[in-house]
RNA sequence: CGGGGAGUGGCGCAGCCCGGUAGCGCAUCUGCUUUGGGAGCAGAGGGUCGCAGGUUCGAAUCCUGUCUCCCCGACCA
């Protein structure tokens, strides 16, 4: 992509009305614009790296064996009002109302209405197990929306759904979700830490938090040092149709204390002594099991192996894709802007030609540029009449991984300069071994 | 929802108290010079001050109402 021809609205300054870093890095990056409070459109830049948030949540779901749909972000009010949630969900739940006077509303979730399709169009046991899921907008009227896109009122999640024949199938389906959870965010560079959480009535040890350190953070969080280790989606390889493997990989995964502010338990934190670490955190996934909650209301009941109607139970299981967006950046920028990990970078290079009017130059970035996009490689290629300064400030401000520069100073000696936006580094070498690194 | 604050060119702000017909920085456009870490000089364009009513000869400024946004708190992917 040329920048001269993208549309990159990137500025000095962020808007007063921005609190935190990763808010205003969104908007100084020209990533996204809010549009009433809460709700934001997402310029290209930002909606390049929401999709390959989107993207490895996907894969990561599908390797796990969840199966992907799509459900509408309007909802009948019937599906709501068929398990009692109707009335019970309280005004955090965008109702409205269509011309025939039919109550509908904008869906914060989708249990009510997944398991009322799933319920209909089963049979018996031999359908399940199954894990569903769906990367859809969702609409939560918070009270006080705040953050940017950390804490939207419309905002991009991930859910899934599990049905089992029983809670030990249940578990077995939690487990696969617990396993693809910290691969997903091990893949965007981010360290989460899974942590007990509330499980509301139905009780059990079935739910947990997936937390990313941050100072901004919106809860406290308690963990034993051992998740201070980087660790990456290699270290979370598990087969996930190996039931037993899964079992012993989750049980070493929560062996070592980790918990928030609702949960924490202090005779564990007196026993961990130095080992204990205290910090802020942002949830980006919780997942959860709860058993017949859904089914039961809906009267959903499948013939069982041995002829008896069974009642499936089921866990659900969310990400906040849109969310992971900003909780990235909180976790991963200096004081020039975004460092973006790799993975989820909008592009892997900014391609930087000093001098738009120098002949040479411009034919070795023009000539770079060709063969970095025959190449498939992801380029950004910032071929404006600026001065260098501004160009560089733009490409540390939007953060891709790789700035590839090509000046009168290097055309002469016959080489590029390739900067590591993450470490600073920066090697001069030929055009052609370049392109060779980032191909 | 309770408490606080703010709406003035794209962004950041001043002007409001002490009414007299809108200003500064950044950004933008043009020209010249410059060109490896957000250049300099000269010139130019762009707002009628959230919206509605009222007071007044006259309102960005005073009054009333209303909408929106932000911050703190209780709640949450």
């Amino acid at each position: 992509m040329r920048l001269s021809r993208y549309f990159l609205p990137v500025t000095k300054e962020p808007p007063a009305d921005a609190q935190i870093v990763s808010h205003k890095l969104m908007l100084r990056a020209g990533l996204v614009r809010q549009t009433s409070a809460g709700i934001y459109a997402w310029l290209p830049m930002g909606h390049r790296v929401l999709r390959k948030i989107e993207q490895i949540v996907r894969e990561e779901q599908d390797r796990a064996g969840a199966i992907e749909m799509l459900m509408p972000t309007i909802q009948s009010a019937d599906y709501w009002r068929d398990t009692g949630r109707y009335d019970a969900y309280g005004p955090e739940m965008l109702r409205i109302t269509d011309r025939q006077d039919r109550d509908l509303l904008y869906g914060p979730t989708n249990e009510d209405m997944l398991t009322a399709i799933f319920r209909n169009a089963s049979n018996s046991y031999r359908d399940l197990p199954r894990i569903l899921y769906h990367i859809q907008w969702k609409f939560r009227d918070e009270i006080r929306p705040r953050f940017g896109v950390m804490r939207g009122r419309e905002f991009l999640m991930k859910d899934a759904y599990s049905f089992d024949l029983d809670e030990a199938g249940a578990r077995v389906s939690y487990n696969r979700m617990f396993a693809a959870y910290l691969r997903t965010f091990a893949r965007m560079g981010l360290r989460a830490i899974p942590m007990q959480a509330d499980t509301g009535p139905i009780g059990g040890d079935l739910s947990h938090e997936f937390i990313i350190l941050a100072p901004s953070g919106e809860s406290e969080v308690f963990f034993h040092k051992s998740w201070e280790e980087a660790r990456s989606a290699e270290d979370y390889a598990v087969d996930a149709d190996d039931t037993e493997a899964l079992q012993v990989f989750v049980d070493a995964m929560t062996a070592d204390y980790a918990a928030t502010d609702e949960k924490r338990d202090e005779a564990a934190e007196a026993a961990l002594g130095d080992d204990l670490r205290r910090s802020r955190g942002i949830e980006v996934g919780h997942i959860f099991y709860f058993g017949d909650k859904y089914s039961k209301p809906l009267d959903f009941k499948l013939p069982g192996p041995d002829g008896e109607m069974v009642t499936p139970v089921g866990g659900s299981y969310g990400i906040g894709v849109s969310r992971l967006v900003g909780a990235i950046i909180e976790a991963s920028h200096d004081d020039d802007g975004i460092v973006w990990p790799e993975p989820v970078a909008p592009f892997k290079v900014g391609l930087i030609n000093m001098r738009v009017d120098d002949d040479a130059c411009a034919a070795a970035a023009d000539d770079l540029y060709a063969k970095l996009e025959a190449a498939g490689v992801e380029v950004l290629y910032d071929d404006r009449d600026e001065r260098g300064g501004a160009k560089f400030a733009t490409m540390d401000l939007i953060g891709l991984p790789w700035q590839l520069v090509i000046g009168p100073r290097g055309i002469k000696n016959g080489v590029v300069e390739l900067k590591n936006r993450a470490t600073g580094d920066r090697e001069e070498l030929s055009a052609e071994a370049a392109l060779e690194k980032l191909a």
